[in-house]
DNA sequence: TTAAAACTACACTTTGCAGTTTACTTTTAA
DNA sequence: TTAAAAGTAAACTGCAAAGTGTAGTTTTAA
């Protein structure tokens, strides 16, 4: 069993999450985290320092998950749609998971105000595309692909991706994509990517 | 000469705006509003009865623009890509804009923690696709796309659109794309869109 | 079993902000 | 030119929320 401790811990995180999505991070106060929690005020404040504390723990674990995912690897004996397959449906499973988008809202909202941590965070997404970066490099030397700039191709993918998978489910709360038209839409996906970028097939 | 009035009026729009822009709805204070338009606060509650009041008057705005543009007429006699492209164009030019761009990542920001008020504005924006969804509709009865559902249709257009020219700008603050490479960028739009939906054109 | 660590309720200070009131000045339009 | 419409500064009310202090209770781990 876990300790009193960190099931408090637990539930005030959870409830933050949960009223930071509501109401922001302005909107949220450390009071009704508190109730949500089950928790004394005092708690929270033992658990963190702050009501920004709080949030850049969220922020943190977010980061932490979007970085699990996602590693590219160009095979060069493997065809290459099967493997723009694979990249986009890792890429899928990822913005169609409930927890994540929960938490990627909340971090949303904030970039807006935040043009300096949202630079941040842009940044690492772009090293953690940079992986896919690579892989369009190596399809591009190896002729494979007609690209002319590596980093404009994935940034392309992915962003096929998130226009009907990532955003409206942000902005709108829109449904997640049922996990059995996953490969359906990845195959949309491939199709788009190489009307752009694909060598002609014909003949 | 417009009436100090007026000027007064504009004013405290323009800082409005820019207060919610860089500090959201709840973090953005009547008086700092007030300070910014170089007004005094009676003067803002003179023109506004409400913090909520003035919100309001800058989302209306906001709408009014989005809705000058976009009209999709499905035209028999011409080819499709023409038609398409100028409908990629009318977009562009409306997401492009700095001003609405500015505008809008005032109301996304709110979108995000209410998603009553999102869900009523995407309605809203159906119907503006709506005209869209009628073209497609058009293509569709016609036999010159390969359309199944024509709503489906209209509102990947448009996302493909979005996903690089206005989601990037609004949550990460990247830049605009140049009006000198529209033509190019709505290029790709129509070939990704027709690799998906168009007839296939070999012989 | 016992001391330290963690939790609790609750009162408290400070600060910031929506919206109002007041007493006075400037702009406008007839 | 003059009255009313609109602007001004500054003080004020009332409230909500960040964070602290305290005194007492429960959990934990040795």
């Amino acid at each position: 069993m876990t300790t009193l401790s960190a099931r408090k811990k637990a539930a005030i995180i959870d409830a933050a999450i949960d009223l930071f999505q509501k109401n922001g991070f302005q909107g949220t106060s450390m009071d009704a985290i508190a109730q949500l929690a089950q928790v004394s005020k005092r708690t929270v404040y033992n658990h963190f320092p702050s009501k920004q504390a709080l949030f850049e723990h969220i922020a943190h674990t977010v980061w932490q998950t979007a970085n699990q995912a996602s590693k590219a690897c160009f095979k060069l004996e493997e065809d290459l749609e099967p493997q723009l397959m694979a990249l986009a449906l890792q890429e899928l499973a990822l913005v169609g998971d409930e927890s994540f988008l929960r938490l990627s809202r909340v971090l949303m909202a904030e970039f807006i105000h935040e043009p300096a941590m949202a630079q941040a965070i842009l940044e690492r997404f772009s090293q953690e595309e940079s992986s896919l970066t690579q892989w369009m490099q190596q399809a591009k030397l190896h002729e494979r692909l007609n690209i002319a700039d590596a980093e404009q191709a994935g940034a392309l993918f992915y962003s096929l991706i998130k226009a009907q998978a990532f955003w409206p489910q942000i902005m709108f709360g829109q449904a997640t994509i049922p996990t059995s038209q996953h490969q359906t839409f990845a195959r949309q996906v491939c199709t788009m990517f190489l009307a752009v970028y694909g060598k002609t097939e014909a003949l």
